[in-house]
DNA sequence: TAGCCAATAACTGTATACAGAAAGAGACGC
DNA sequence: GCGTCTCTTTCTGTATACAGTTATTGGCTA
């Protein structure tokens, strides 16, 4: 009745297997129509039901995912519920980058620069896997500047709960060159400590990112988000 | 290996768990020391520990208790942590009542007059347990008009985390007075239709209850939030 | 050949048992 | 009387087994 001895534990064999499956699905490993069995969850990571059971239902729990009687699966998001999660994104994070232009550090801000540069970089050279890496840590660098936790919990998982199903936006050129723009009227923003002008930056980025999905889903309202894979 | 048949089920005996235990946290039954144990949770609800357990771990995740190795219990809440709480209820309580404003339908407008003149019937002859549920009632009403459900979810879930330790300030008379001031002018807003006059009003009442909340607990910003009952 | 029905398989929900960790209580020594 | 140490008890985390529900598959009939 032992696990691994591989590494030492920093959790439980639950967290870990949380963790996983999280990284899992903000890899976009897990697709539409995917089937996730706890057996077999538990099997791979060498552990019993029980555990990755409960990882499971946390994820159910937080939105990621939803159960059914054979096995869970990512939620069928309908356009309806894309455009909610976009309206609570318009509340929070315009609010969310207007603190942490406050609350910014030299050395976040370095961070900040040092991956809008790469973002840019991938960019100009088509590496979208460049590009897509430089922008989680954009992203995380200032994020990790809002002093609110629990705002950057609701914040991350909102984020998540639209990534794992849609993923495919970042290689259209389009969204590429949107993302560079919006990037580097940010960092603007950011390197003046300017929460206004960020907020409002944030708010036309998230709203635009919105427009977008609206143009990319015209045939509609209740028609499935389009799945990624 | 069956649980009591006395009404027809509604869900899982996980779910009537986290349902029984999220009652006796909204109604102030547990106390700040109270140990929750998953065993004498399964024992009361005639269910084995494991549905048991499945609901404690979700009221986990969703901040309402803190697990540790000797049983489940209340979060101890930082006078900062109730204040990054009350920094989230400011994003998103104004957003969510100018949206009811706009969507409120007659019935719904019936129920807000009802609850209000209820509650300040309880206000003005002193009773204080009539004015809670009505505030309760109130409360309801207007989240039930917001069409973003995910928004009302967060909503719910950080009151329901501060009021599970802090029930009390509603008997303050100061505080009751401040709540039927504030009940009056939305119900005028709402009345109106009136989204910017009401997301107004939210903020004020929101900051209100911080400022209040700040002035009690001057003595440190480290001082764990007072304890109910 | 297609549709329907029955049986089987694949999953979930839950019950029970066990091992281990940590907290609490009691005793002893200073 | 207080502090420390040891032992016991009380919990959690997890493993395994079982029952039931539902989806899938295969066979038969029209």
């Amino acid at each position: 009745m032992s696990k691994s001895d591989e590494v030492p534990d920093k959790g439980s064999n639950a967290d870990e297997a949380y963790e996983a499956i999280v990284q899992r699905l903000r890899l976009g490993k897990i697709g539409r129509g995917d089937r996730i069995v706890d057996t077999v969850i538990a099997a791979e990571l060498n552990m019993s039901r029980m555990p990755a059971r409960e990882a499971l239902l946390r994820l159910v729990n937080e939105g990621y995912l939803v159960g059914s009687t054979r096995g869970f699966r990512l939620p069928e998001l309908t356009q309806a519920d894309v455009l909610e999660i976009f309206e609570i994104r318009k509340i929070l994070e315009p609010r969310a980058a207007a603190l942490a232009a406050v609350a910014l550090t030299p050395d976040q801000l370095e961070q900040l620069e040092s991956a809008f540069f790469e973002a840019r970089a991938g960019f100009e050279t088509g590496n979208a896997q460049m590009m897509f890496d430089a922008n989680v840590r954009f992203r995380n660098a200032w994020l990790n500047a809002v002093p609110n936790r629990r705002l950057v919990a609701m914040i991350e998982r909102f984020f998540d709960q639209v990534n794992a199903v849609r993923i495919a936006t970042l290689h259209d050129a389009e969204s590429r060159q949107l993302s560079i723009a919006i990037g580097e009227t940010l960092l603007a923003g950011f390197r003046r400590g300017d929460s206004l002008y960020v907020f409002e930056q944030m708010y036309s980025f998230v709203e635009a990112a919105r427009a977008k999905f609206v143009a990319l889903n015209s045939s509609g309202a209740t028609k499935k988000a389009r799945a990624v894979k």
